[in-house]
DNA sequence: TACATTGATCGAACCGGTTCGACAAAGTCC
DNA sequence: GGACTTTGTCGAACCGGTTCGATCAATGTA
């Protein structure tokens, strides 16, 4: 039914072989065999068979994209993430399989071991990603976008959120403050192994330490109306606090509206600061002094590494474990 | 260098067609040969290969889900449709191999083409879809989320806007309201041909007129800070209406601290009602009135009669075009 | 003029599955 | 007990590409 590229070397005159060798460019081809094959497969409309093909290069040119959605996360956030790995696989000439199983163990060894795709980007990876062994095992390589506890072997990408939290203390030590409350993620990605909850929290303690200064850590809320309870109660509770630092992407883009409800004036009556990424900032039009997250570098430095490895697995080197360096947006909420 | 069926066979001591037969099940195999092949398979840790298969069936087990990632549109109500789409998916045995190419025409071809997919889904279609034809020319069929101008030849699934409208209008109606403000998605989106835009503002000012009640229609704004001005703008040029319907993503997300901002109270000293989705309203905190925009339930149907089309193109009937009901959920913001 | 080299093309094997037809052994029927 | 069906298995062809080795003509070299 589709075209074959037997038709396309009958409609040329010339055989399979020879068609193939004139897509590929492998061996020489002389210009009036080419023409006539050009032409027949203009006029055909010819494909090559993406099946066939990878069987016989075991080259699917199709890299796994795993994702976890927890149902209690913020969804919004995920898709910064998503979509620059997309866009750099394509211009690299891969297609994106994107996988959302809850069992993403089962669904990794599924999607390498069946050869559907030539590598895969792991995103969210926690401390002890049940994943890894899996990725570990395949033939295929991985990239992953998150710290985990044991890096061997793997090529890792991720923010430098020790380094984000202390840029952040010291740009509000720098403005005089010395009680600064710091909202993390929700207890429960603490708990699920989201290291950089802690990474984070605990640069910024040990930061304020040195300074000798105060900072009351707190657990973010993951919705609301948590968040703005949440929120309400600790701001009530730190009185003499003059500044705070969320790290938690449902927190911040709900902090607008909690702090306008309770009047609380920023910078005036408090600095706040942050961590997020431009376009996320833009979404929820987030006026905060902030640590770009770099969803889109993370992506893209994860896709390039990835696509390297799959070209050469020997000559991409040994794995390495990238830190994004952290940049800080004034927009003049803190003072 | 991976498993193959031939190294099934031979530890099972049968041939190669056996082993497949048995994996298919599609002819009987003694219980005692069906045991030797099992335990082969577990040791040898066999997957068949995806490419092979799909080389041998013409089947992919792989949909396309064709994306549209315009920049200017608000990317955290994305994600609630590709979810439902590649969770349903998988359900009946599908990945998904997702498409965000800018030039979707480009790549819808290319991946039916090349017979990557068993079939696409294409999401946000738009008036006079572009992809449209090239879908028509596809050999795989598509189900279309959105609803287009021309539906022949194609399974098409969306909210039924212009009900959506009517039911908002018949509500604030019957709760007295006389003077109501629309605000539509941007102008961008009509002109780009989104016209579950129009049928929305259209139908909503037709059953206006016939309870002969007035309705302000105003274009929202895609992003803020416009559409915090743009609302204070439309809210003081129409001081004495006292309801207001907004059909607009990133309008409803900012509203609630645009509102505080100005003190306006909730419903008191305005009523309020829009068109968005449980999730979506979760993760935003959006206490408002609406009518379900069910992009879970599009998803699923949009999944279903494609899966259905791809099984036997011929049973699955004519193609059909089919509205999601809407429902109305009060959370108090009207009165 | 004889011989090695290069360029262009072809045939055949192969990638790893599925499926059709054949066939022997076992079971059913009268 | 012979004819007929059913069951279980195998071999071979096929899906649609890629790639190796061989062939042959044209060109370069001694």
């Amino acid at each position: 039914m589709a075209i074959t590229i037997t038709d396309v070397a009958r409609h040329a005159g010339v055989s399979p072989s020879t068609v193939s060798y004139a897509l590929s460019g492998k061996r020489s081809i002389s210009p009036s065999t080419r023409a006539r094959i050009d032409e027949a497969i203009l006029a055909l409309g010819f494909t090559a068979n993406a099946g066939a093909r990878a069987l016989a290069t075991s080259q699917t040119m199709v890299i796994g994209l795993l994702t976890q959605f927890h149902q209690d996360e913020f969804a919004p956030a995920m898709l910064q993430y998503v979509l620059p790995v997309s866009d750099t696989a394509r211009e690299f000439g891969y297609d994106i399989l994107l996988v959302t199983e809850t069992d993403a163990t089962a669904a990794l060894r599924r999607v390498t071991s069946a050869g559907m795709v030539d590598g895969v980007v792991l995103l969210d990876v926690v401390h002890e990603d049940p994943r890894l062994e899996t990725l570990r095992a395949a033939a295929q390589p991985g990239a992953l976008v998150g710290l985990p506890k044991r890096t061997e072997g793997l090529d890792v990408f991720d923010l430098d959120f020790g380094e984000s939290a202390r840029i952040l203390v010291d740009h509000l030590y720098g403005l005089g403050h010395r009680e600064i409350i710091v909202v993390s993620p929700p207890k429960h990605v603490f708990d699920r192994g989201g290291a950089y909850g802690w990474r984070f929290r605990d640069a910024a303690l040990e930061r304020a330490a040195r300074y000798g200064i105060q900072i009351h850590p707190y657990f973010g809320e993951a919705q609301q109306p948590a968040i703005g309870q949440s929120m309400n109660a600790i701001l009530d509770a730190r009185p003499t606090a003059t500044a705070l630092i969320v790290h938690n992407d449902a927190t911040i883009a709900a902090l607008p509206s909690v702090l306008a409800t309770r009047g609380t004036r920023v910078p005036e009556d408090l600095s706040v600061a942050s961590l997020y990424s431009k376009d996320f900032g833009r979404a929820f039009s987030l006026p905060y002094t902030a640590v770009e997250s770099s969803p889109d570098q993370l992506g893209q430095n994860a896709v390039r590494q990835l696509v390297r490895r799959i070209a050469s697995p020997e000559l991409a080197g040994a794995p390495v474990t990238r830190f994004i360096a952290p940049e800080l947006t004034i927009r003049g909420s803190t003072a």
